[in-house]
DNA sequence: ATATTTGTTGACCATTTAGTTAAACCATAT
DNA sequence: ATATGGTTTAACTAAATGGTCAACAAATAT
């Protein structure tokens, strides 16, 4: 059995896997490359996962599994706006600096399959809006921040955080910069983030 | 000859092109499949550009040069600083409502491909960032506007704008928007947007 | 020791896919 | 009417690709 060996196995065409559909995206990647990656015969990506589908599927949960305790922070913790948009800018940049092809998949993928939300919902571990908007509507209420909708503001949040590394060879071109001086403008985006929302939002 | 029916039919492949590529992208899409949108059989498709490649191109370089111009409006045009955030939110948004595949079509391509980028400098119509930050720097020193830097502001301007399309199904999910309601939600970030925006970086 | 289960491989298969080719079609100029 | 040249089609090809299978290897249980 070599329990040891067998994750190894596993866990490197996982890692392979990754690597391909996270470039590739499911249509573009070949099996034979992954199983180049992982440096094993193209069979055993079958023997291990039975097809191209699951195999892309186990990496994309994987990935989502990353991405949604992230947004949890913003819609799920108990902690104030201010909080929350601070340690999200932060944490989410620190992460996605290590995962810059992540977002860039994840969102590809469920353009070209909007359905696979819904199976993504039904399996829990999906984060929601609700408790969100409960605070930014009390928050309003007792003159704490700026009148703004719940849903935008989360837009807001999301899209100033998430975009730079989805944008990046477009922003790039735009800015002319260099693949190192983007990833410091990236990095001053931890705090910059924030204070643009909060800026934004106090009244 | 029948010029009128060359170009129709010209025309005819590079929508129905444009329709599959924007939806599949390059990997996702068949050379059958955008046949059958055209109505006309496979080897037109090779008669009128030569191969794959080739039309995958055309549809790029036509749909980048709708985003272009919507870009030179923050870059180049002669507006003031609100003038053009607000002009940009309006009409950027306006116009993608009507293209929502667009967006996510063109950076999932220059992310997969990223050189592409230098070939589209290099065929000038790209707009560039340096006006666009003299004009900061002067707002800043003369105290019309917060500190920041102008890439910063620029990579927040087109975040808040574009992100929503391309994270449209993951945003959906997390909020509980039916296509109609978010379509409504987007409507509004034409003028949010821009509120969100100069709120931020006036003093 | 050896039978059994698990892991791994190379050879193979069926299908899909981009691209080619030769013939047919059709409008127009002569 | 008919030759000409661009347009369109059906049939075909070669390569790529996801997937299978039978045999081999290695580990574990008996």
């Amino acid at each position: 059995m070599t329990k040891i060996n067998d994750i190894s196995t596993e866990e490197r065409i996982l890692n392979a896997a990754e690597q391909i559909f996270e470039n590739k995206g499911m249509s573009g990647a070949r099996m034979q490359e992954i199983a180049d990656e992982a440096k094993i015969n193209k069979s055993l990506l079958h023997y291990y996962y039975r097809s191209k589908q699951l195999l892309f599927e186990a990496v994309f949960k994987k990935a989502f599994n990353k991405l949604a305790p992230q947004i949890s922070i913003v819609l799920d913790s108990d902690q104030s706006i201010c909080e929350k948009i601070e340690n999200f800018s932060n944490n989410y940049t620190s992460f996605m600096l290590k995962h810059p092809y992540l977002p860039n998949f994840i969102l590809q993928e469920l353009n070209r399959n909007p359905k696979f939300v819904n199976e993504l919902i039904s399996l829990g571990n999906f984060p929601n809006i609700k408790k969100f908007e409960m605070q930014i509507e009390t928050a309003i209420a007792e003159g704490k921040i700026r009148p703004i909708a719940a849903e935008q503001l989360f837009i807001n949040i999301l899209a100033l955080n998430i975009f730079p590394f989805i944008g990046a060879p477009l922003i790039k071109g735009f800015i002319n910069a260099s693949d190192k001086e983007y990833k410091e403008i990236l990095k001053k985006r931890k705090t910059e983030v924030a204070d643009f929302i909060i800026q934004s939002i106090k009244l």
